[in-house]
DNA sequence: AAAGCGGGGAG
DNA sequence: CTCCCAGCTTT
């Protein structure tokens, strides 16, 4: 097959959004904007990616920063442990690099949240090196260009469509043949009713000429998620404080806050769950008063629904048993903590409620 | 309701 | 080295 990377540059150069990220070739800021883009789309990382750098602008500035400032910046973009690695591998770049990025995909690849596909990016696009890409774009590019009819979630394939990666890298702008090749997959080569029309390199491309595109690439079918119920307390104090709790820095949602509780268990109702979920995680004793809120909300390999109760706090000094750390905190103070989504949504029914009552 | 999107870490 | 885990947006 000739090479795909001629047309691909010369489209890139007529074509190629303005993303922030494109206006520097800093490796700090490539690195953020690459940590960001992974299980993230384009339109939502943009926001995030410019608020995050004015608040850290250096790589120095995010390692000096506490976890908790950089998960407040993250709140709301999924995938947290990318946030604490980020932060990781800040302080390992400011304390033992000297501030200064490694330009290599085999250096890069040994920083925390930094695998094949970022150290790839990384390095060809902050430092010019001929480094391959293979993200979820690529690979739908690839297995249209090729046809190709088998499982793309294997592991052997994988491998194969690496290898076409680094074979069919260019001798010159590495970076931006990577970028192209994703920004391709991003608006023309879409995962549903691809716009073969106007494709630059449909010539190329065999799914084309066999009318496959559509079947393109061929996954495994998914599994259907479970579904939990939720139970998660409201809990105020004699003095209008609310107890929030911090969840283990590991796992789902870590570090996160939350309205404390836990998923409701064969056989109890959900204030029993919610009463056995305080003693256990916290060793407290609460009044389980009215159900204020239902939130549902789906994560990767389940769905829940969150049921809020309100609750007076009766005894017991709070302990962490199963939570990271807790807190008394007022409704207003709420914003300074980092939530998940569902957590979000009963803020805002709180904050609606006040704002009702005013 | 379902699909899309990379890396860490346990086993 | 595999397999399992992981949040939110868009369609």
């Amino acid at each position: 097959m000739p090479s795909i990377a001629p047309a691909l540059l010369a489209w890139y150069d007529r074509e190629a959004a303005d993303f922030p990220w494109r206006r520097t070739h800093d490796a700090y800021a490539v690195w953020l904007s690459e940590i960001m883009l992974q299980q993230t789309q384009v339109e939502t990382v943009i926001p995030y990616y410019e608020r995050f750098l004015a608040a850290f602008p250096t790589v120095q500035a995010l390692a000096d920063a506490p976890l908790d400032t950089v998960l407040k910046r993250w709140e709301g973009l999924g995938y947290y442990s990318r946030a604490r690695n980020l932060h990781r591998a800040a302080q390992i770049v400011a304390q033992e690099m000297g501030g200064n990025f490694p330009s290599t995909a085999d250096e890069l690849e040994k920083l925390p949240g930094i695998g094949r596909y970022t150290a790839g990016a990384i390095s060809s696009i902050a430092f010019g090196q001929r480094a391959p890409v293979l993200d979820g774009n690529v690979i739908r590019v690839f297995a249209r260009l090729t046809d190709l009819n088998t499982e793309v979630t294997q592991n052997a394939v994988k491998m194969k469509l690496w290898t076409l990666a680094e074979d069919w890298l260019p001798a010159e702008r590495a970076g931006d043949y990577n970028q192209a090749l994703m920004e391709l997959g991003r608006t023309v080569c879409k995962p549903r009713n691809p716009l073969c029309g106007i494709c630059p390199i449909q010539a190329h491309c065999a799914a084309f000429t066999n009318g496959t595109q559509n079947e393109r690439p061929v996954k495994a079918k998914k599994a259907p998620v479970p579904h939990y119920d939720v139970a998660a307390g409201v809990i105020w104090n004699d003095v209008g404080q609310l107890l929030i709790a911090q969840r283990p820095l590991k796992g789902l949602l870590g570090g996160l806050w939350e309205f404390p509780g836990g998923k409701q268990e064969q056989g109890e109702t959900l204030p029993e769950c919610l009463k056995r979920e305080l003693r256990e995680e916290l060793a407290i004793e609460v009044e389980v008063e009215d159900l204020f809120t239902v939130v549902h909300h789906g994560f990767t390999h389940f769905k829940i629904t969150l049921h809020a109760f309100m609750c007076r706090y009766r005894s017991g000094a709070p302990q962490k048993i199963g939570v990271h750390d807790w807190a008394w905190v007022s409704v207003n103070e709420l914003d300074q903590y980092s939530f998940g989504k569902a957590d979000r949504e009963v803020i805002a029914a709180l904050n609606a409620r006040k704002t009702m009552l005013l």
